[in-house]
RNA sequence: GGGCGUAUAGCUCAGUUGGUUAGAGCGCCACGUUGACAUCGUGGAGGUCACUGGUUCGAGUCCAGUUAUGCCCACCA
């Protein structure tokens, strides 16, 4: 049954309103399963791993960021006949949870993790896991992210904890693993380990002090410049330069080192810069990463004076028990008083601090397992070089092949409780056993009591398995046959070293085969002044609050343009108030074309428009930008460049789109005018899907809309319907350069009536157009548009050439063409005519002058290339026509 | 100390392989209720493209240097 008109007259609200929309389609999206992965579909896969939020984390602007990319992708794939399979999951994040649940820990009950026990703390975190753990998907399926969330993984769920240990194993087996007594960055309040990578160095204010040591024989003393002097107490040498002449009688003998009773050697080592303080380092081991490869040169003993919390140990005598800041303060007046402090002076330098807690960190020394990086590394980098993994922007390529290249080992150990435990058991012997299954004897003696080692993997050690893991390796599942490699990586810059690099180191040594081919590093969002966001300083944004108040398509359009650009954006809200307005623009769009033109002659629902039916230079002209708007929306995505798509499809809707076809369909929509609602629907139902990927919700709602008017294909979801074929046919220079006619006609005769400031409700009696030959025909079946938008009664052509009573009205050139606008009705305008045609005609003789500057130069018109060479000479001809009528038209005036 | 970015309209940013009238949004000024949209429409003003030098017929675009600013890496206490 036909819908009547009456059925169609339905009330469309007259603004955009998000909220019941878009939580309808999220709901709809679900129930249809629009997003899960078939492994079984013969289409081609496109696989997105979606990087691992953590487990405690809600939605901050990155994901948002992030998100939105990764959807556009996985909504134009599908589109465009993939099996799109977008994974989602969650990651444990071992020591950001641990330090979460620790500090509610303490705030709820007073308690720590060692007053609860292992077992009992690790319940409290699971319970929280629980608590918080699928919140960020919920938020997710807000932003419209098309995961599959039928395949929601985590990474310390049963099977992803069986591939951590497989890589374990594996890497261990082959002697990629060890265990090595080593200096490594120590956090006092943590108390556990921390690769380089988490540390964050800020530069501090603080004093380097100069320290008399006196020599052990009395003779003479040499001074030493720290930034931390209670570490002196854990002094056992000076070194100095050994071509440093000023010191030379002071090698191999012994200074008293002051306020301890112990003597300690002057030695002699190139690491020294004689050219820094007084060029006399005194040399810490245990609590300096460079002191302590020094101590090992020289056969130095290692006198640790530090607890693991940071506090002065028994070493120290009378300053034990002291904090480290406290003994500092003690120390430098004991010195002082003592007359060992020789003076202070201010100091800037970087200090290391826990990226968790930002408590300063210890250089360290204790046992920790590391992965040996270098030959792991080899194949990492030249997956990148050889180009068989590409980044973009691509300089981040070079930023990842620079790290590769200059790789450390990594420490994987944690001396937390919240992740995978080591899987390394020693019998009472000593024996090590590792293996995939908990070992119930020692593999070396069959000793039945063994020991787990109590220490944790390092988080970004699981999240390195993410793009296959989730897929079920180690086990050979379908998914993973199916799903893997995977495409596209899209995350941000700051993990490109903790774990992009490591995905692609080992997915090449378990699968022999890269991750992902390619690697979106988006742009950070900054907030207003250009600063990097931050929770604690409170100038985080909530994306979930922007999608409230401008709904989410609007900040999804922002987002997306803003994280694929070449450098970072400044958050502003007034930005997502411009995208907020463009989706109410498309809104009233459609709405203006739901209820004034579905509402009339049935016969146009046989629809779509076929380029090749249409014969209007104006629907030619649309459908021809559409067309352009399809070839370019669909390369600038393929190309990841989203900014560019955006400003495509916004500048068609808006500028094109709206501003001209819809005006120009108004009056053939009083008619039965079939070939105007077909290109009508043509172009809404091609643009909805356009812009489907980027703006999901409403894009959804009105298509439904124009279904149920039977004004598109049917279909149950936008993501079920095809991507928009580019047809070059479509393209039509010629209806193109007509419609730049009809345009530049209206626009002069709109901006003759502003200038004069003629009221606008005024309607010129006639406006007669000089036209050139080339011209006649299109201004012949312009002339009604002309009229109707440049307000005008009657538009009479004159033949090129034919002499014109141009007295008493104003002019003003398209082209070679001249249009004329009598004064006739609009009161005493001659002087500002005169004033309009006077700058009108300065601009066209500066302009002139620089053409014939041009021109005359004969190197110019020999070198360049014929094309710009025309270029100049047409538009010199053109000038000089322009010119000529509006002088002629002034001299007209001044005669008068 | 090394590396990578960025400097274009009052503000936030675009400007493809160098081609001659440097664009957009916001803001600003003037006007506007022709029923899709005031979250709108029409017209307008506004830039010696950070600076200096070079290459070129031609430079916002390429090269060198300078200044400012941001980020990353790094073992000078």
């Amino acid at each position: 049954m036909q819908p009547t008109e009456q059925d169609l007259h339905v009330e469309i609200a007259k603004a955009y309103e998000p909220q019941a929309i878009e939580a309808k389609w999220v709901r709809r999206w679900e129930e249809l399963g629009v997003f899960t992965a078939q492994v079984e579909s013969a289409k081609q896969p496109f696989v997105l791993a979606c990087p691992p939020p953590n487990v405690t984390g809600s939605l901050h602007l990155g994901h948002a960021v992030n998100g939105t990319i990764q959807d556009i992708l996985a909504r134009t794939k599908r589109m465009q006949g993939y099996e799109v399979l977008w994974q989602p999951g969650t990651d444990h994040a071992g020591i950001a949870t641990q330090y979460v649940v620790e500090k509610k820990l303490f705030r709820e009950q007073g308690k720590t993790r060692h007053d609860l026990g292992r077992d009992a703390f690790l319940e409290k975190v699971w319970a929280w896991k629980q608590e918080s753990g699928d919140r960020i998907f919920e938020q997710f399926k807000r932003l419209g992210a098309s995961l599959d969330y039928t395949r929601w993984r985590f990474t310390m769920d049963e099977g992803y904890s069986r591939a951590v240990r497989r890589a374990f194993v594996q890497l261990y087996k082959k002697g990629y693993i060890y265990r090595g007594n080593r200096m490594i960055n120590w956090c006092p309040s943590c108390l556990t380990s921390l690769s380089d990578l988490e540390v964050t160095t800020r530069e501090q204010d603080d004093a380097l002090y100069h320290i008399r040591y006196p020599m052990a024989d009395g003779e003479g003393a040499l001074v030493v410049a720290t930034v931390r002097p209670e570490t002196m107490l854990g002094d056992v040498a000076v070194a100095v330069h050994p071509e440093d002449d000023r010191y030379r009688e002071y090698l191999n003998r012994q200074v008293q080192l002051p306020l301890t009773d112990r003597k300690i050697p002057v030695v002699a080592d190139s690491y020294v810069e004689r050219e820094f303080g007084t060029g006399c380092l005194k040399i810490t081991p245990a609590h300096d990463a460079n002191d302590f490869a020094i101590g090992q040169r020289h056969g130095l003993p290692v006198l640790n004076t530090l607890t693991a919390t940071a506090i002065l140990n028994e070493t120290t005598g009378q300053y034990a028990g002291l904090t480290r800041e406290v003994a500092r303060k003690k120390v430098v007046a004991d010195l002082e008083s003592a007359g060992f402090l020789v003076k202070t002076e201010p100091y800037t330098h970087a200090v290391g601090r826990c990226s968790r807690c930002d408590t300063v960190l210890e250089p360290y020394l204790s046992d920790q397992w590391f992965v040996k990086m270098h030959e792991l590394a080899t194949p990492a980098i030249q997956a990148v070089e050889s180009g068989r993994i590409k980044f973009h922007p691509s300089r981040w390529g070079d930023v990842y092949l620079d790290w590769m290249k200059n790789i450390q080992d990594w420490n994987i150990s944690r001396q937390l409780w919240w992740g995978h435990q080591i899987p390394v058991w020693t019998c009472a012997a000593g024996h090590v056993t590792v293996e995939q299954q908990d070992p119930a004897a020692c593999a070396t003696c069959g000793d039945n009591h063994l020991t787990q080692d109590p220490d944790v993997l390092d988080t970004w050690f699981s999240s390195a398995l993410w793009t296959y893991a989730t897929l079920g390796w180690p086990d050979a599942t379908p998914e993973l046959t199916r799903f893997h490699p995977t495409q596209v990586l899209s995350t941000a810059r700051d993990i490109i070293y903790l774990w992009v690099a490591r995905m692609i180191f080992t997915s090449l040594e378990f699968l022999d085969e890269i991750p992902f081919s390619d690697v979106i590093i988006h742009a950070t969002i900054l907030d207003p002044e250009g600063r990097r966001m931050s929770k604690s300083k409170g100038t985080g944004v909530d994306p979930l609050l922007i999608m409230d108040k401008y709904g989410t398509d609007a900040t999804r359009f922002w987002l997306a343009g803003a994280g694929t650009s070449s450098q970072d954006v400044r958050f502003r809200e007034e930005k997502i108030e411009t995208y907020r307005n463009f989706a109410n623009k498309l809104w009233n769009a459609s709405r203006f074309i739901l209820t004034k033109a579905a509402t009339k002659a049935d016969s146009s629902r046989s629809l779509p428009a076929e380029v090749s039916t249409v014969s209007s230079p104006i629907d030619r002209w649309i459908l021809s930008r559409l067309h352009g708007l399809i070839r370019d929306v669909s390369a600038h995505i393929d190309q990841y460049a989203f900014a560019d798509a955006i400003s495509a499809l916004y500048d068609f809707t808006w500028n094109e789109f709206c501003d001209w076809y819809l005006e120009l369909a108004k009056p053939r929509l009083e008619s039965d005018d079939t070939a105007v609602r077909r290109v009508l629907a043509e172009v809404m139902d091609t643009l909805l899907r356009l812009l489907h990927p980027f703006m999901p919700f409403i894009t959804e709602e009105i298509s439904q809309q124009l279904v149920e008017r039977q004004w598109a294909v049917s279909s149950q979801t936008l993501q079920h319907r095809p991507w928009p074929q580019f047809d070059p046919a479509a393209i039509d220079l010629e209806a193109e350069g007509e419609m730049a006619l009809l345009i530049g006609t209206v626009r002069a005769l709109r901006n003759m009536r502003a200038e004069l400031r003629v009221e606008p409700g005024k309607v010129a009696p006639e406006v007669r157009i000089r036209v050139t030959r080339d011209a006649h025909p299109a201004f012949v079946r312009l002339s009604d548009l002309i009229a109707r938008l440049g307000r005008a009664e009657r538009i009479t052509l004159l033949e090129d050439g034919q002499i014109v009573e141009t007295a008493r009205s104003a002019t003003a050139m398209v082209g070679e063409n001249q249009v004329i606008l009598p004064f006739d009705g609009f009161g005493d305008v001659l002087e500002r005519e005169v004033k309009r045609l006077q700058k009108e005609v300065g601009a066209l003789e500066q302009e002139q002058t620089r053409i014939r500057q041009q021109l005359s130069n004969e190197s110019f018109v020999s070198k360049a290339p014929a094309a710009v060479v025309d270029k100049i000479r047409a538009r010199g001809s053109e000038v000089a026509v322009q010119l000529e009528t509006l002088e002629r038209q002034l001299t007209a005036w001044s005669n008068a």
